[in-house]
RNA sequence: GGGAGCUUAGCUCAGUUGGUUAGAGCAUCUGCCUUACAAGCAGAGGGUCACAGGUUCGAAUCCUGUAGCUCCCA
C-alpha cells in the first residue's frame, strides 16, 4: 500500500472524475414527482467572456449549494448558459471585422449578423468549458443562450405582451452619445474621469433695468441652447428676481428666471443655466417647466444650425468653447474664470467625451411592475442575503425610472415594432401579424409599407426572463409537455449573483416572474462580494491585477482554489483575494490525502490477532470513536446552521476544522496502533474510522469535489455508477447529541486534550524531548470523571498516570478541569521557579474571582440579569475557588 | 447632494436578541525529520474592539457626535 504518493497529485484525478460524472449523467435532472426539486439558474456570463475571479467565486458557491442539495436527495438542477451581451459582442465583432479590413457600415444587417454568429460559434463556449474545469455540476444538457430561437421568441412575446398592456411607449430621452463612434452607448460603457476644467462666470443682463444675473458654467458653448436661468426658491439673493427675464449674451434672446429646489445655492453663484438638450438634469427641469428644447449640437459634436450664430455652425464643440469665451470676454460678459475639477464621461470605446443627447427610444413603464417586486422582498417571500441589501433594493424600486429598452445595435432581438408610411406604429410578434394590424387600420397596406425598427432590445430584456425561459415557460400552453419542466423546476430556489446587478437583473427578474407567471422566480438571493486584489482594488484588465483562474487551478488544484475563494468570502462583503489562500487549500487537500494514506498502512485484526492488541489500544479506540462522533455531530449542527444563513465560508471553516484539528490531529493520533511493525488495529475501531472518514468526505465534497471523490472511491470497493456526488449527505444524529449532553463526552474530551497540551507545554518550556516519558499524578481518591480518556492522555502526552491523595515532591503543577495534577519531570524542576509560577497563577485567579464576586455581590445584577447568567457566574466562582484552594495546598506542600 | 455600509491582533475576517478572562485563519516566534503529511507536528506571543460622550448591574454589541474608508444613486 505504501506505493501511494506522499504528495497529492490532482491533475489526472480531476479530469478523470469529471468525465466519469458526465458519463454517468449525475448532473442531469428531469422532473420527478417523487423527488423534491432544487433549482439554480446560473447568472449567464457574457458570451464574450472568459472566466475571471468573480465567476470563480460565484460559481463555486453555486456548485457548493447544488452538490449539497443533490447529496441530500433532492433533484438538483443547475442550468447553465450565456447571454448575448449586445454591446460587448457587437464591439468585439466590429473590431474583428475592422482587423480584416471590413467596415460595418458597408455590411447589410444580415451580413453583419452572420459574422457575429460565426464569432459566437467559435468563441462563445469558452467560458462554459472553463466552468467544467472548476468542477461545476451543471446540467449541461440544458445549456441555453439568450439568443437561442425560443429564448428570443420569449423576448419578443414579452415585448408584445407589455406593449399591448400599454406598459411600453416610445419617448425622447437623454442618452450617452459618442460623437466619434456616432452611436448611443450604455451607462456601463461610460468611464468617468476626473479632469481639470474651467468654471466660467457669465453675466446674463436683465431685459429691463440695470444689472443681471451671473451664472457659473463649464460649458459656455451651449449658451445658445439656454432656455431659462434657474435659482433655488429659498435663496435670499434671488427671491425678488424670480419671474424676471434676462438676455442670453451675444444671442440677445430673452429667457425667464425660474425657481426650483434642484438648484444647489452653494454651487457657483447659485444660478444655473438650463440647457435641456445638453444636460440630463436640465432636461428634467425643462420637462417640469414645459420649456423648449434647443439642440445646438449635431451627431458629430459640432455646433448645428439651431445655435443661431452662423459663424459657429459646423465647428467642433471644444473649438467653439474657446472662441465664444474670447468673444464673451471681449464683450465684457465674463466676470471671472475659475480652475475647476470635474467628472467627465468618456467613451470606453473611442475615448471621446460623451455628449448627453436627446433621442427617441423605447421605454418600459416600471411603476406598476415594481410594486409586486417591492412587496415580495418586504414580506419575506423572497429573501436577500445578506439582508442589508433590503434597504438598497427598496430605495431603488421606490424611485425606479422607466427602463430604456432600445439599443442602436444589430446584435440582439430586433424590436418588433413596424412603422407605417404615415409614421403610425404597429407592434406584433411577426411581420405577418404586424401587417394584419396595419391592414385593420387601412386595408390597402402591403408588406412593403412596413418598416421594422432598426434597433435591438437591451440584453437585460432577455436575461430578466431567464428563470422562466430556460424552462420553456413562455411556450404555448397547448403543448403540455413543454410545461413539465417549468411546472416542476420553477420557482427556482437560490440565486447567487453580484450586488452590482441587483437592479439591472435581480429586481427585474422578480418583476418578470410576477408579471408573466404570477410567481416569484426564486426564493433566496445570495449576493456575493466583489473580488479585489490584495490592495483592495477591483480586479480589472486595465490594471492587470487579476490572476488567471485556469493557471491558479493548475498550480493549486481546482479543489485548492475553490477553498481559497471561499475561505475569504463572508456573504456580501468584498473579499481581498490572496493566492496564499489557494495554497492553504492545496495544503488541506494534501493533508486529506495523507490521512487516507495513513489508514492504508493499518492492518485490520482477525479473530486471532485481535487478542494480541493491548486493552489500552482497544479502549482508546472505543473512547475516541465515541468522542469524535459527538464532536462531529456538534460540528455538523453548526455547519447546517451556517448553510441555512448562507454563511458559506463559516460552513467551510467548520468542516475544515473538523477534518484537520479534530480528525487528523486528535482522532487519528489517538487511535494509531501501538505496534509500528504489525500496524494491527481492532475491527471495531477500523470500521468506525472508515465510516467517520466517509462522513467527513461527504460533508467536504460540496467544497472539494475531486479529492473527496478520489479518496471515497478508493476507500472501499465501489461499483460503476456509484459516486460520492450522489452519496447520502450525513444528517445530524440527535441521539448522539443527547448522549453527549448526558455523559458530557465532548467536555471530558476537552479536559483530556487540555491536559495533554499542558504536559507538552511543560516539556517544551524546559526543552525536554517529547520522547521522554514521565509520571503524572492526579490528586484524587477515586477515578476522575474523565477516566475513560486517560489512555488517550497517556499515549498523546507520553506519560504514565497515577492517582494519589498525596502531593509528590519535586513536581510541576498542572490543572486539568478541577483536578490538581503533578508532573514528575525529575531534576529539571526548579522549585523556586515553580513556586513563582503558581503564585502568578494564583494572583490571576484571585483577580478573576474578585471580578465575579463583584458581580454577585451587586444586588442590581442579581435582580436584573437572567437567572441562567447568574447561575453561570456562581459556577465560575465555585470552580475558581476550588482551583485556588488546591493551588494553595500545593504551595503549602512545597514547604511554603 | 441623497442613501447604505464599514472601522476588532501585523494581515484577512468572525463575534447571532447586550452576559465566561473578545475568537479563527494566515503571518511571526520557539522546539521538532515523532508509527501519514516539512504542503507537516508540538507549543507560544500578540487586541484601549477608530475616537469622544451617553444608556445599563453589565457595551465590541444599543444611542449621539467626530474622524477615516467603501459602495450605490444623482
Amino acid at each position: 500500500m505504501s506505493e501511494l504518493a506522499k504528495v497529492y497529485n490532482p491533475l489526472e484525478i480531476e479530469d478523470k472524475w469529471y468525465e466519469y460524472w458526465l458519463a454517468q449523467k449525475f448532473f442531469e435532472a428531469t422532473p420527478n414527482p417523487h423527488k423534491e426539486p432544487y433549482t439554480i439558474v446560473i447568472p449567464p456570463p457574457n458570451v464574450t467572456g472568459i472566466l475571471h475571479m468573480g465567476h470563480m467565486l460565484n460559481n463555486t458557491i453555486q456548485d457548493v449549494l447544488v452538490r449539497k442539495a443533490r447529496m441530500q436527495g433532492k433533484n438538483a438542477c443547475w442550468v447553465a448558459g450565456t447571454d448575448h451581451a449586445s454591446i460587448a459582442t457587437e464591439a468585439k465583432v466590429v473590431a474583428m471585422l475592422a482587423e480584416k479590413g471590413i467596415d460595418k457600415k458597408n455590411l447589410s444587417r444580415e451580413e453583419f449578423l452572420s459574422h457575429a454568429w460565426a464569432w459566437k460559434e467559435k468563441y462563445g463556449g469558452i467560458i462554459l468549458e472553463q466552468l467544467k474545469k472548476l468542477g461545476c455540476s451543471c446540467d449541461w444538457s440544458r445549456t441555453r443562450f439568450t439568443m437561442d430561437e425560443d429564448m428570443s421568441q420569449a423576448v419578443i412575446d414579452a415585448f408584445v405582451h407589455l406593449y399591448n398592456k400599454n406598459l411600453i411607449y416610445r419617448g425622447v430621452r437623454m442618452v450617452n452619445w459618442d460623437p466619434k463612434g456616432k452611436t448611443a452607448i450604455s451607462d456601463e460603457e461610460v468611464i468617468f474621469e476626473t479632469r481639470k476644467a474651467k468654471l466660467y462666470f457669465i453675466q446674463y443682463p436683465f431685459t429691463e433695468g440695470e444689472g443681471g444675473i451671473t451664472v457659473a458654467t463649464v460649458r459656455p458653448e451651449t449658451i445658445m441652447g439656454d432656455v431659462a436661468i434657474c435659482v433655488n426658491p429659498s435663496d435670499e439673493r434671488y427671491k425678488n428676481i424670480i419671474g424676471k427675464k434676462v438676455k442670453i449674451p451675444i444671442l440677445n434672446k430673452e429667457i425667464p428666471i425660474i425657481a426650483d429646489d434642484y438648484v444647489d445655492a452653494e454651487f457657483g453663484t447659485g444660478a444655473l443655466k438650463i440647457t435641456p438638450a445638453h444636460d440630463k438634469n436640465d432636461y428634467e427641469i425643462g420637462v417640469k417647466f414645459n420649456l423648449e428644447v434647443i439642440d445646438v449640437l449635431d451627431e458629430n459634436g459640432n455646433l448645428s444650425e439651431k445655435c443661431g450664430i452662423p459663424k459657429y455652425v459646423g465647428k467642433d464643440r471644444f473649438a467653439v468653447r474657446k472662441e465664444i469665451t474670447k468673444e464673451l470676454e471681449e464683450l465684457g460678459f465674463i466676470q471671472k474664470i475659475d480652475e475647476y475639477q470635474t467628472q467627465i464621461g468618456t467613451s470606453e470605446r473611442t475615448g471621446a467625451v460623451i455628449e448627453p443627447k436627446l433621442s427617441l427610444q423605447w421605454f418600459l413603464k416600471m411603476k406598476d411592475l415594481s410594486q409586486p417586486a417591492l412587496d415580495a422582498v418586504e414580506n419575506g417571500e423572497i429573501k436577500l442575503y445578506p439582508n442589508k441589501f433590503n434597504n438598497t433594493y427598496k430605495h431603488w424600486l421606490e424611485n425606479v425610472k422607466d427602463w430604456c429598452l432600445s439599443r442602436q445595435l444589430w446584435w440582439g432581438q430586433r424590436i418588433p415594432a413596424y412603422y407605417l408610411p404615415n409614421n403610425e406604429v404597429v407592434v406584433a410578434e411577426t411581420p405577418e401579424k404586424a401587417l394584419a394590424l396595419a391592414q385593420a387600420k387601412n386595408p390597402n397596406y402591403t408588406k412593403n409599407d412596413l418598416r421594422q425598427d432598426d434597433d435591438v432590445l437591451d440584453t437585460w430584456a432577455s436575461s430578466w426572463l431567464w428563470p422562466i425561459s430556460v424552462f420553456d415557460g413562455f411556450k404555448n400552453a397547448e403543448d403540455n409537455n413543454n410545461f413539465a419542466d417549468f411546472d416542476y423546476f420553477y420557482p427556482t430556489n437560490d440565486l447567487v449573483t453580484a450586488p452590482e446587478i441587483l437592479f439591472f437583473w435581480v429586481a427585474r427578474m422578480i418583476m418578470a416572474g410576477y408579471e408573466f407567471k404570477g410567481k416569484k422566480p426564486f426564493e433566496n438571493v445570495y449576493l456575493t462580494g466583489i473580488v479585489r486584489d490584495k490592495l483592495g482594488r477591483k480586479m480589472s484588465k486595465q490594471l492587470g491585477n487579476s490572476p488567471d483562474p485556469i493557471e491558479l487551478m493548475k498550480q493549486y488544484s481546482t479543489d485548492g482554489v475553490r477553498i481559497g475563494m471561499l475561505f475569504s468570502s463572508p456573504a456580501g462583503n468584498d473579499l481581498k483575494f490572496d493566492e496564499k489562500l489557494c495554497e492553504q487549500g492545496r495544503n488541506f487537500a494534501n493533508k486529506m490525502w495523507n490521512s487516507y494514506r495513513l489508514m492504508k498502512f493499518w492492518n485490520v485484526a482477525d479473530e486471532n490477532s485481535e487478542k494480541t492488541i493491548s486493552q489500552d489500544q482497544i479502549q482508546r479506540g472505543k473512547t475516541t470513536v465515541k468522542w469524535f462522533k459527538a464532536k462531529f455531530n456538534q460540528g455538523l449542527a453548526e455547519i447546517e446552521k451556517d448553510y441555512k444563513e448562507y454563511r458559506i465560508s463559516d460552513a467551510l471553516l467548520g468542516v475544515y476544522k473538523l477534518y484537520w484539528d479534530e480528525f487528523c490531529d486528535r482522532y487519528l493520533e489517538a487511535v494509531k496502533p501501538d505496534s509500528m511493525e504489525t500496524q494491527l488495529m481492532d475491527r471495531h475501531t477500523y470500521n468506525e474510522t472508515l465510516v467517520i472518514l466517509e462522513d467527513l468526505l461527504k460533508i467536504l465534497h460540496p467544497f472539494m469535489p475531486f479529492i473527496t471523490e478520489e479518496i471515497w472511491q478508493n476507500l472501499r470497493e465501489r461499483k460503476t455508477g456509484e459516486s460520492i456526488c450522489i452519496a447520502e449527505y450525513p444528517l445530524v444524529n440527535n441521539e448522539i447529541l443527547a448522549e453527549n449532553t448526558k455523559e458530557n463526552i465532548s467536555k471530558k474530551g476537552e479536559i483530556a486534550f487540555d491536559l495533554i497540551t499542558e504536559v507538552r507545554n511543560a516539556r517544551s518550556a524546559k526543552g525536554i524531548s517529547p520522547k521522554k516519558s514521565f509520571d503524572l499524578t492526579i490528586k484524587t481518591k477515586t477515578a476522575p470523571d474523565f477516566n475513560e480518556f486517560l489512555p488517550i492522555v497517556e499515549k498523546l502526552a507520553n506519560i504514565n498516570i497515577l492517582f494519589s491523595e498525596e502531593t509528590p515532591n519535586n513536581t510541576q503543577n498542572i490543572i486539568a478541569g478541577t483536578y490538581q495534577c503533578y508532573l514528575a519531570m525529575g531534576d529539571s524542576i526548579n522549585l523556586e521557579q515553580e513556586r513563582q509560577n503558581i503564585q502568578k497563577e494564583l494572583e490571576n485567579l484571585q483577580k478573576f474571582k474578585a471580578g465575579i464576586l463583584g458581580k454577585l455581590q451587586n444586588e442590581k445584577f442579581i435582580q436584573n440579569a437572567k437567572p441562567e447568567v447568574v447561575e453561570v457566574e456562581r459556577k465560575k466562582l465555585a470552580d475558581t475557588a476550588s482551583k485556588i484552594s488546591s493551588l494553595e495546598q500545593t504551595l503549602k506542600g512545597m514547604g511554603n
